[in-house]
DNA sequence: CCCCCCCC
């Protein structure tokens, strides 16, 4: 037989939720629960509640994070449910509880009492917020602190972010920022002015927050990242979803109303949380997702300039390559002033917060918006990373994510960690390629393009499949793959170099990126000269092309020819070299042998 | 009231 608790309805509609007997959860019956018209088109669907304790009911609301518990019938009309933690708040002189986390003790139950609506009037009560959040491992603890200082704080019980909506308006958050943006000037039909936001966090959640113009003068030097702030009397609007990564169906807008003051009891408010990704897994997150990463940073490339294609804005960008345990390495882009300032040589480990996931050369990624890094946190994991990379991971091959086959056959990809660049004598000499398995090695190599088959250098393809096509009695270009036949064929490259470097040469076969790297023009164009009879520049265009040197991707997979094995080298990709880096690898190469 | 997050 399941009690509920004696007075819980008058306790937290009273001032002092403590007041509940012996500080107990309050643990009343669900006399009704009933989806709420929506407010808006794109909001989240809210339940309401009618909450019983056998003498008294009153309305209440399900934060939206519970919504799964209605619409999964796990909480019905008559459930008897523990509130461990919910909050209580004003809408239109009404008072409201918010349940923010509950404990479902029966699903069913017949309804207990005959509870009367409970009349604040009567009772006394005065219609201002409150707050009531307990421990659910203790049920004796006492309820949050009172603020100690004037200002926001004394405004408005603390309240927790996971439970803020538009339905309520007094509140005050106790949050860290974990994250501030520039201050941004924009300028457009509708007017011009500036804004800055932050991201703020407690115990039971993030939210983001923006000022605008005088906000902007008055709070932002004020909210430095990692600090704690009391932050009451702002708006709570409904997030717009596709342009904010933060879990919070709501973002706060500062205004001449709002009041923020610093903190210094910030115990209990936590750190950026990290839910990390590892490396290898990014193949099992779909591209535009966001995610958490921890990696080494094993190189970092120049900043440069690129154009935006929609805007023709000029953006700094700056690549960095990132590895962890799962042996697997990936690029990942800062862009802007980061992009420019970022200076940090010694490999350190990097946290990354909610960077965005995309498909480029199969995963990498990128910083956006909202996205943060820390350098060498103070978390277990990165310590962790730290120990192992130092000891034997800096020694270790990475596996790269490659365009076409990395999301499903990581087996495919290669190495190209500086440290695992080979010379074409070590890849012979290694016999790479010649297993028993047939399964291709994969190796990095820096070296230089010395000879072009100049025949043969390119094929006719279908615009379709790439396979190759052969003209038809009618002048038309036929692909006997996907049976269709084309006025003229889209002409691809097929490279066969010889490529050197001070130990030896090797053979490589190459296709239509290699091409375009190589002669810096579209195969149609190159052949093109030898349809039109321009013998003279097509080969002033291979020739121009010997000499180029690159960090070579390949893969070395054996075949028989003749009844003779024998290795070919495909060329996966090709990387220009970085030379930072290149002379620090060679320096490092110097010195083994020194050692030696 | 911004809301672009880029490029290979």
């Amino acid at each position: 037989m399941i009690n509920l608790t004696k007075d819980a309805i008058v306790a937290i509609n009273s001032e002092n939720p403590a007041s509940l007997p012996a500080g107990q959860n309050p643990v009343v019956q669900v006399l009704q629960v009933k989806k709420a018209t929506a407010s808006q088109p794109n909001a989240p669907d809210r339940y309401r509640m009618v909450l019983s304790d056998g003498v008294f009911y009153m309305q209440a609301m399900l934060g939206t994070q519970l919504n799964h518990l209605p619409e999964q019938e796990v909480l019905v009309k008559n459930s008897v449910i523990r509130m461990t933690n919910y909050a209580v708040n004003t809408v239109q002189n009404r008072l409201l509880v918010i349940a923010l986390q509950v404990d479902i003790l029966e699903s069913s139950h017949e309804k207990i009492g005959s509870p009367q609506n409970y009349d604040p009037a009567k009772a006394q009560v005065q219609p201002q917020g409150q707050s009531h959040q307990q421990p659910q491992t203790t049920d004796n603890k006492p309820t949050i602190a009172p603020p100690q200082s004037k200002g926001p704080s004394s405004q408005a019980p603390v309240y927790p972010i996971e439970g803020l909506s538009p339905y309520q308006n007094k509140w005050t958050i106790k949050a860290r920022v974990t994250q501030r943006s520039d201050i941004k000037f924009w300028s457009n039909q509708r007017g011009e002015g500036k804004l800055f936001s932050v991201n703020l966090m407690d115990e039971t959640g993030e939210i983001r927050a923006t000022g605008f113009n005088e906000s902007v003068d008055e709070f932002y030097s004020m909210l430095e990242e990692g600090k704690v702030f009391f932050i009451t009397k702002a708006r709570v609007q409904i997030a717009k979803k596709q342009f904010s990564n933060l879990q919070n169906e709501y973002e706060i807008t500062f205004d001449k109303s709002t009041q923020i003051e610093p903190c210094f009891d910030t115990s209990d408010v936590p750190d950026v949380k990290y839910n990390f990704t590892e490396l290898q897994n990014l193949e099992n997150l779909e591209a535009n997702s966001i995610t958490d990463v921890l990696g080494v940073v094993t190189s970092v490339d120049d900043a440069s300039q690129i154009i935006s294609k929609s805007t023709q804005k000029p953006y700094t960008k700056r690549e960095l390559q990132i590895v962890d345990r799962s042996q697997q390495s990936v690029r990942l882009t800062l862009w802007g002033k980061l992009a420019e300032t970022f200076d940090q040589t010694n490999e350190p480990v990097i946290a990354f917060k909610g960077v965005k996931v995309g498909d480029f050369g199969g995963r990498s990624l990128s910083m956006v918006g909202a996205s943060t890094l820390f350098v060498n946190p103070d978390i277990a994991e990165a310590h962790t990373l730290r120990g192992w990379y130092d000891q034997q991971g800096k020694n270790e091959q990475f596996s790269t994510f490659n365009s076409s086959s990395a999301a499903v056959k990581p087996e495919s990809s290669g190495a190209v960690n500086s440290n695992e660049i080979k010379t074409l004598d070590q890849v012979k000499q290694s016999q790479l390629g010649l297993n028993d398995t047939g399964k291709p090695d994969y190796w990095s190599g820096k070296a230089t393009v010395t000879y072009i088959k100049k025949d043969n250098l390119t094929y006719p393809s279908c615009p379709n499949d790439m396979k190759k096509v052969t003209q038809d009695m009618n002048d038309k270009w036929r692909c006997e793959k996907c049976e269709s036949s084309f006025d003229a064929p889209e002409y691809r490259y097929i490279v066969t170099c010889n490529a050197t470097d001070h130990t030896g040469q090797l053979w490589l076969s190459g296709f239509n990126d290699f091409g375009l790297e190589l002669f810096k023009m579209p195969a149609n164009d190159l052949q093109a000269m030898m349809n039109n009879g321009d013998e003279a520049a097509y080969e002033a265009t291979v020739k121009n092309a010997l000499g180029s040197t690159y960090n070579f991707n390949c893969r070395a997979k054996q075949d028989n020819f003749n009844d003779n094995v024998r290795v070919r080298h495909q060329i996966n990709r090709v990387n220009n070299i970085n030379y930072k880096s290149d002379i620090g690898r060679l320096c490092d190469s110097i010195t083994k042998l020194e050692v030696a």
